[in-house]
DNA sequence: ATGCATGAGAC
DNA sequence: TCTCATGCATA
């Protein structure tokens, strides 16, 4: 744990509300759970239905995978292997399907509600047992799908050894450990009218990356700081590339959406 | 449960 | 600057 200046910012994000009364910000604490499981990879093949199923690493990154995000629940098992190289029939370790996934959270949270823990506490056990701690909100997105599709493959694991821990620990008490709370100044959540969203909405239909100017005008029209629209968009095509999009439940839907127009939305 | 935010790493 | 994993704060 480095700690030095609660503040080291490389950038100069020249908000005017920074930093307001944060109490006790006198108590620098990071924990770095430095999960190397860097990236790697998109999407499975599963999800495509296209053939190809392995943490390949190519050079070349490709982020327009995403228009279709899958809700395969069809009862033919995609059989696929690309080449007889490996026994591809292991339930565990390899990357699982997202049919895989979505099983494995739904039954991931029942258990775990039966069980009566929370998701803090998952999130919070995890860290005790293996040394990542995770926060309520990442185990609520996770039993959700609600995480990219490479982040959910991470988890499982992590979230399949604890499954096994509790509930075979009849009554031994997980430790229950504490971390400490963090110090560090935090922008004040800026909440966007519905309205001003709906407008943000329709300019990402239109574009979903919109270059730096175009967004300062966006900000300018709309009164918002330019990083509060910037970080908008971002989260904004984030949650498009999450497994299950909002709105739609488990199905098999596959929106036709052109949300891979980049190199050029010009509008104005 | 989710919206806005941070930060590290990839281009 | 963007993506991506992650979470504080909030509805």
């Amino acid at each position: 744990m480095q700690q030095g200046s609660p503040f080291r910012n490389p950038q100069k994000l020249l908000q005017s509300e920074y930093l307001q009364g944060v109490p006790g910000n006198g108590h620098p604490l990071g924990h770095h759970w430095v999960t190397s499981l860097s990236d790697g990879g998109p999407w499975p093949s599963a999800l495509t239905g296209g053939p190809l199923e392995q943490p390949d690493v190519k050079p070349g990154r490709e982020d327009l995978q995403l228009g279709a995000i899958i809700h395969h629940r069809s009862p033919h098992v995609s059989h696929h292997s690309p080449h007889a190289n490996h026994p591809s029939d292991h339930s565990d370790e390899e990357t699982p399907t997202s049919d895989e996934l979505e099983q494995f959270a739904k039954q991931f949270k029942q258990r775990r509600i039966k069980l009566g823990f929370t998701q803090a506490d998952v999130g919070l056990a995890l860290g005790t047992l293996y040394g990542n701690v995770f926060s309520q909100t990442t185990i609520c997105r996770f039993e959700a799908l609600q995480l990219s599709f490479k982040n959910m493959c991470k988890l499982k694991p992590l979230l399949n050894k604890w499954l096994e821990e509790a509930d075979s620990s009849t009554g031994s008490p997980t430790s229950i450990d504490k971390i400490a709370a963090q110090g560090r100044k935090r922008k004040k959540r800026t909440s966007i009218e519905v309205s001003v969203k709906g407008v943000l909405e329709t300019h990402f239909l239109k574009c979903p990356k919109p270059a730096a100017q175009e967004i300062s005008s966006l900000a300018d029209s709309l009164q918002l700081e330019k990083e509060v629209v910037r970080v908008w968009f971002c989260n904004r095509r984030q949650k498009e590339k999450r497994m299950t999009p909002p709105g739609e439940q488990p199905q098999h839907e596959v929106y036709p959406h052109g949300v891979k127009t980049d190199t050029a939305c010009h509008d104005l």
